[in-house]
DNA sequence: TCCATCGCTTGATCTGGGTCAAGGAGCTTA
DNA sequence: TAAGCTCCTTGACCCAGATCAAGCGATGGA
């Protein structure tokens, strides 16, 4: 225990960190990576640290590096000229930010809480993409699985009603938060929310006065109940999902 | 002209065609393939034809092979318990279809013209993929590719209005002609639209009347005219392109 | 030649969620 | 202790788009 705080603290100190000891080590892009690989990795890498609110990158900027986020959340968002906003990513630890071969940014990066990102320049990354196929077979498969989940948002923002898009996000956070934490899957859970009301507005397609009052709504009709204003406790994750919308398979948390 | 008329009559005949005439070489998974390599795709391939209104893979179903679309479109879809649905995914010639490493489909793919398309056995392609680099780079590629097209498409689920949805697939539609039948980019452009009301309106999250009253809006306020139902002309893509709500560097057609 | 079907259009009406507005709870700063 | 934030809630009203309904034109089979 001890060690695992002297390395979240040399993170968040930006010192360097050991690849091995990496908090996500076996997730990230670099997962599949041997020893040789990660050493030539480390040689590259360093990290850089956020504020909750800080905006990482803009849209249209000269995007000269990627990352792996370490810890902390952040979110991807566009933007239309009149101010319209529409999140099109929620950016956790082990994501990765930029795309090979992509001169500048396409979506604004804004930490939502504070961050630790480990940076690597992009033309020595991609150098080292051509030349080590475990970095790319890994970032096909993590762009895979972002690709259904943007899927599945489409048929969220589509179709789903506000009240069924406020149950899906809920559902959607405790299913990734029991997946980290590992608490038994019967039993109610409880999580945290990391997004304010705007930003579910911004995920959903929705405004937040919409957001606040299906939120009130659920919590009413006790699918749900608040401690606080983002502490949410659900008693029965099958009821959360039947509002939702989805299927009854659901149940078993991936 | 001869010769690429005896091709796509081959094809239609799910003939054996050889990779060098096909006319999806360079744009499909198989793009960036040496010749060493497209031989042994060769002798993994074959051909399979869908009628238009043909059900390619059911969602959940066993899904044994992956493919690439040769000619014709098809469109991936989602659906809900109670008959909503939405489109994810619009499949066009050179797209690929399936996801080496999964078994089963998410989606339901549907046939909406006679489609070619030329068929991997799973397996055996998976394994290519681990020895030939060159495939796993180019669907890389392709994925993020969709990716960004899927995040395009959240903005305009999420946060467009009708007639701002009903512009924009227009748009894309028609940018998507322009790139490969490269008529000039200046002058009215012609396009069809490959898709019925009913189906427009899967893609954007509306009802087909809705449809069908924002594409008449259109053509009253000469944004748009129309020949028939499905043939539609753009006098103006600036203009188009203002009603959809893009910003105004969209104008040229990538 | 007729009927049925499919894809589409248009009208009338209804409603979910947006908009506008007021105020509250929990902070930091002074 | 107050003043000024930010984040959130709730109420009143309105409108874009859904729903319900009728009908049109083209295609195709009997």
């Amino acid at each position: 225990m001890d060690g695992k705080v002297a390395i979240s603290e040399k993170i968040a100190q930006s010192a360097h960190v050991d690849c091995g000891d990496c908090p996500i080590r076996h997730r990230a892009v670099c997962a599949r990576c041997e020893a040789d690989e990660l050493e030539l990795l480390e040689q590259i890498k360093y990290y850089r640290n956020f504020e909750a609110g800080q905006t990482v990158i803009w849209s249209g900027d000269q995007m000269d590096f990627v990352a792996s986020v370490v810890s902390g959340i952040a979110t991807l968002t566009q933007t239309m000229e009149d101010g319209r906003t529409q999140m099109v990513g929620l950016l956790l630890p082990s994501d990765f930010v930029g795309r090979p071969g992509r001169e500048r940014a396409s979506y604004d990066v804004v930490a939502t809480t504070d961050m630790v990102m480990c940076c690597f320049r992009r033309k020595p990354f991609e150098q080292m993409m051509v030349r080590t196929p475990h970095i790319a077979q890994r970032l096909l498969e993590m762009t895979l699985d972002e690709l259904d989940a943007a899927r599945e948002w489409m048929l969220v923002l589509g179709r789903k009603t506000a009240r069924e898009k406020i149950a899906s996000l809920i559902a959607i956070i405790a299913r990734r938060d029991a997946a980290l934490s590992m608490q038994g899957t019967r039993g109610p859970l409880v999580l945290d929310l990391p997004l304010t009301r705007e930003a579910m507005a911004d995920y959903l397609g929705l405004t937040l006065e919409t957001v606040s009052r299906q939120v009130s709504a659920l919590r009413k009709d006790g699918v749900i109940s608040l401690e606080g204003k983002r502490r949410v406790t659900i008693p029965d994750m099958g009821r959360l999902l039947e509002e939702a919308g989805d299927d009854s398979d659901g149940g078993m948390l991936v």
